[in-house]
RNA sequence: GUUUCCGUAGCUCAGCAGGAUAGAGCGUCCGCCUCCUAAGCGGAAGGCCAGCGGUUCGAAUCCGCUCGGGAACGCCA
């Protein structure tokens, strides 16, 4: 069904036209006066200059034309020339009456479904993951659901870094410490144990002192990127090995994605390319593409009109081995070929935009993809501590994301307790849960993903202000009075809206009027804040007007029951959106 | 150095296909529970939208320059 402002700027558009004006003019907006107005239409002072006329002349002319509208209820014609519109309270009803009655609230399905992939950008195994993550895993999560509400056909992938240098430094270092073992004896033949040499909690001490050593032993270094390019080979005992280091940090991925909602219909990683990469390889070679620059094969990708220096994306390094950009290349081959994308999406650090940039343009060039096919980077901001620079551990160390959740639930627990005494600990502690994900991914998905933004548990954890706790605490509002409204007999199906009683009754209708117009830009934008923005709005509306009016309390069964479904409405939209964030609310709180 | 992103209230952030008096939240101050969850609602104070120019009837928004901050710039991911 078509958009509330899209209804409304066809009406004003048509009163351009009657007048004698070019119809494009009448483009409305929501109101930025409210003191004055509720939608606005500034077309007039556009086309002043082209009709040689007094804006204010051309507002009156279609302001005349438009006296009889059913749509307003008033139109009036303001210096120095703005078109001020209020609604019939009938026409607004008439619309919300058609969301609720129609399915994804009259979203219209897209022209054409996208096959996108959404590429989280996964963690790399070995380590647990850290606070770093809960950007690419929110932000990349919402984008899902988002696309896929939008009626396009999504496919998440979880990406995990698991064919890198990491995994050449931990196998570098085991070897160091247990060179007995048999991965590390060309001349062994029989089976490897079933059983990996080392337990989770020893591969994560092992990575970072593998890695620090790397830092400063060249010789040692040396060896880890050679242990990458056995891995890469199928050496066996260092596929073994790498086998074994999977299958250790695996589960422990899974949970702390699982703690967070956040679900992969692929799990596939870096490894998954690998077999793909002697192709690409080779087809890069024979498009003419490639060429060899200090040892390096590379591709030239800069173009004319580049402002700045663009350096040829490395596809082998001087000693042969593939590296990231070349992984990625055979993904996104892997991605046209078995999944026939439209569109890939891709989460990672804004920082590697470069990368992003290279390995797209290769995969231009050399026709990996097609012309149509649309590769976007979203890029994402650092997660900042409250003084400004990168979250750490309060001994300044790199914050798990388990700890973190872990923190925020308790913290959350902590004030249910002290507020709702007669809860039950059961009670509690799963609603603590619930709220404490609302509140870090609330907390994070209401920033511009690519901006930095300061993880501020005391003010994500409050239930005051733009918050998700704030969110939930309001839809449980509604869920209670409809829980009533039920025990006293009631109905909460079919029930008849009425026209808006009061102020903010007619606010809250227009707020949900927006729905669709926000949805089509938080899709167009790939941006979770607008949902965010739209929530906190409507949210707002709600408990004003709930303030307003006694609902349970009111005689007239007619009103009492348009009251009703305009709750109903209001808890489906809220709920909608906070299922698009990635969260849900508790049935109390 | 080059490129790029950013600079809005004390703090954290919206707004940016140009429009009327620049918005929220937190914090501060003042009101509102015999009534559906006061985890709420209403109100007050707080701004030369970094600075200077330009385009325009009109600029926080578009374009230059300056200052201040972050980031990226070939074999890490």
């Amino acid at each position: 069904m078509k958009k509330f402002l899209d209804l409304i700027s066809d009406e004003v558009k048509k009163g351009f036209g009657l007048a004698g004006y070019e119809e494009e003019l009448g483009r409305v907006t929501v109101s930025n006066r409210p003191d004055l107005c509720e939608y606005q239409c500034n077309g007039a002072m556009a086309g002043a200059k082209k009709y040689h006329k007094a804006p204010l002349l051309i507002a009156q002319d279609v302001a005349q034309k438009l006296s009889d509208s059913q749509v307003f209820e008033e139109v009036s014609a303001v210096a120095p020339g703005f078109l001020n519109l209020k609604l019939q309270r009938s026409f607004v009803r008439a619309y919300v009456e058609s969301m609720a009655q129609t399915e994804k609230f009259g979203l219209e399905a897209p022209e054409a479904v996208q096959n996108i992939v959404v590429d989280y950008g996964g963690p790399n195994v070995a380590k647990p993951l850290h606070v770093g993550h809960l950007r690419s895993a929110a932000i990349g999560e919402s984008i899902k659901r988002i696309c896929r509400y939008c009626g396009h056909q999504v496919t998440g992938d979880v990406h995990l870094g698991d064919w890198g240098l990491q995994m050449g430094l931990i196998i570098t270092e085991l070897k160091l410490r247990k060179p007995e073992l048999p991965y590390f004896d060309e001349a062994y033949e029989g089976d490897y144990p079933a059983e990996a040499p080392f337990t989770m909690a020893e591969l994560e001490e092992i990575y970072p002192a593998a890695s620090a050593r790397s830092k400063t032993d060249a010789a040692y270094k040396q060896e880890a990127m050679e242990a990458v390019v056995k891995i890469q080979k199928g050496v066996r005992g260092y596929h073994a090995l790498w086998k074994h280091i999977m299958d250790i940090s695996l589960p422990d991925v899974k949970k702390n994605y699982a703690d967070l909602d956040v679900e992969f219909d692929l799990w596939k990683g870096e490894s998954d390319a690998g077999p793909l990469i002697p192709e690409v390889v080779e087809l890069l070679e024979k498009s003419g593409l490639t060429y060899e620059s200090e040892g390096a094969l590379v591709v030239d990708v800069k173009e004319e009109t580049d402002t700045k220096e663009i350096p040829p994306c490395i596809i082998l390094k001087s000693d042969g081995a593939a590296l990231y950009a070349t992984t990625d290349l055979a993904t996104i081959k892997d991605r046209m070929d078995s999944l026939q994308a439209d569109s890939l999406i891709y989460l990672a650090d804004k920082r590697q935009e470069m990368h992003f940039l290279q390995v797209f343009r290769v995969a231009r060039k050399a026709g990996i993809v097609s012309p149509e096919t649309k590769m976007k980077h979203i890029g994402f901001g650092t997660m900042n501590g409250k003084d400004g620079k990168p979250f750490k551990t309060r001994e300044g160390g790199v914050m798990r994301l388990e700890y973190l959740i872990r923190d925020v639930n308790e913290e959350m627990y902590r004030k249910i307790m002290e507020s709702r005494h007669e809860i039950s600990e059961e009670e509690a502690r799963r609603t603590a849960k619930t709220i404490g994900l609302a509140a870090i991914k609330y907390g994070d998905l209401s920033n511009q993903a690519g901006k930095d933004y300061i993880f501020d548990v005391d003010r994500f954890t409050s239930f005051e202000g733009d918050t998700g706790p704030y969110i939930l605490y309001t839809i449980v509002r509604i869920k209670s009075i409809l829980g009533k409204y039920q025990e006293q007999g009631g109905g909460l199906e079919g029930l008849a809206f009425k026209d808006a009683q009061n102020a903010p009754e007619k606010e809250l209708m227009m707020k949900l009027c927006g729905f669709n117009e926000m949805m089509e830009g938080a899709f167009a934008e790939t941006a979770p804040h607008r949902i965010c923005a739209y929530l906190y709005d409507l949210a707002n509306a709600f408990n004003k007007f709930y303030h307003e009016t006694k609902i349970l309390t009111e005689e007239d069964a007619d009103k009492k029951a348009g009251w009703i479904a305009l709750l109903v409405l209001t808890r489906n939209v809220l709920e909608t959106c906070i299922d698009l964030l990635g969260f849900s609310a508790p049935e109390r709180m």
